[in-house]
DNA sequence: GTTGAGCGTT
């Protein structure tokens, strides 16, 4: 796929990048007046020992709340997906929690201190996954949705509920592939994902008779490549049009469980979720404050909303999950509703024929379960990121 | 034998 939008200039690159350091400074002080939350009270709050890969002096990074930003690793190792230390009891390597949205990497249970740290290099990761054809197939057995899979036989670093969305979110997963044309064969399916990155597993579901469910799923090798599949909205497979996505796990709630978020922007702030996989971007015509952001997974979605509020520019923005709004709502007709929104959904109906097919609103919107499989948006007035990262063809005429 | 939102007999 080009990443190359036309509209987009090459030098919002440097305008993303410079206000990083602001945002973590702000985001530091913001977070020094919320609560510590659970993080333990490290002895040195302000820097880690990080071992150069290259074999450097050690470099030490500095420590957000208690946990180390992504982008403060990857702006010192670009390529790092990770980092780990040596155990001293075990002499074995362990790897440094991420947050299951991928934005930080949080702290050992035991602080930071006292450790020099390794920065784990995604090619490196990467080759290890193609060649290691053991990790393929018990990676085949992780389900991704549901949680009740007790897994414990590696689960000795404490906290394991966090863990096991930690390693969803640091490694690719199966991921679902709907609307695979009937008679689509495997060879067809697979060579299709092999155009975009390596295949580690892929599978099309079928009856007992062999006939296909018309959905199957694939791995890709990286969460690099996983990521640049869940980025194209739109596959073509065999001429049939897919949706590929993480599966949801509603085998376990029944329903599918929510991915997207509630942004409130303080002012005009541009939404920035860093290196989470942003899936779609709403921004409402005419400007009124919020937005959503839908996330490839309700992990990546919590975390980020667990935050409470994201700074992004300097600019404050409130973040909650998108709450689904059944027709005959629960609530009072005026509980937690905007002021004048009421009514302008009376009168916009021109404009809710498009807004009605949210999933997803911050209250006074229908909720009807639909994906956006026809009715992205375009994003309006934006030059964040995400443009360039999230809309890459720049395509306005899809045909869906 | 059809169909087209969905969530995987590994």
């Amino acid at each position: 796929m080009a990443d190359n939008s036309p509209r987009d200039e090459p030098k919002t690159e440097d305008d993303a990048k410079s206000p990083l350091d602001e945002v973590k400074d702000i985001r530091k002080e913001a977070e020094l007046t919320q609560t510590g939350s659970a993080v333990k009270q490290v002895a040195d709050p302000e820097f880690i020992t990080v071992q150069d890969p290259t074999g450097e002096e050690p470099i030490e990074l500095p420590t957000d709340d208690g946990s180390v930003l992504m982008t403060t690793l990857q702006a010192s190792f670009p390529g790092a997906t990770g980092l780990k230390y040596k155990n001293p009891k075990t002499g074995a390597n362990r790897a440094v929690q991420v947050d299951p949205s991928g934005l930080r990497l949080l702290a050992p249970a035991d602080g930071w201190e006292d450790k020099t740290f390794n920065v784990i290099i995604a090619s490196q990761s990467e080759r290890v996954r193609a060649l290691s054809s053991a990790d393929a197939t018990s990676a085949k057995r992780r389900k991704v949705g549901s949680s009740d899979d007790s897994d414990s036989d590696d689960g000795r670093d404490g906290r394991s509920g966090r863990k096991r969305a930690v390693e969803r979110d640091s490694q690719p997963v199966d991921l679902i592939v709907l609307g695979v044309d009937f008679k689509t064969g495997d060879e067809c399916f697979q060579k299709y994902f092999e155009e975009i990155g390596t295949v580690v597993f892929c599978e099309i579901k079928r009856k007992s008779d062999g006939s296909s469910k018309g959905f199957g799923f694939v791995r890709m090798a990286s969460v690099g490549e996983q990521n640049k599949v869940l980025a194209i909205p739109q596959h073509m497979i065999d001429g049939r049009r897919c949706d590929v996505k993480v599966p949801d796990g509603r085998d376990k709630q029944g329903r599918p469980s929510i991915s997207r978020i509630f942004v409130v922007f303080g002012d005009e702030a541009k939404v920035y979720v860093e290196t989470a996989v942003v899936t779609d971007v709403f921004i409402p015509k005419p400007f009124r404050g919020f937005a959503f952001v839908t996330l490839s997974s309700a992990e990546a979605a919590e975390s980020i909303v667990s935050k409470g509020s994201l700074t992004v520019n300097g600019l404050s923005v409130g973040l909650s999950i998108a709450q689904p709004r059944e027709e005959n709502q629960p609530f009072g007709p005026d509980y937690g509703l905007p002021a004048g929104y009421r009514n302008r959904r009376d009168r916009e109906r021109p404009e809710r024929r498009i807004n009605q097919n949210e999933s997803h609103s911050p209250l006074p919107m229908p909720f009807v379960r639909q994906d956006f499989g026809g009715y992205r948006q375009q994003p309006q007035q934006q030059n964040s990121p995400l443009d360039r990262r999230y809309w890459p063809t720049g395509d306005s005429n899809r045909q869906w």
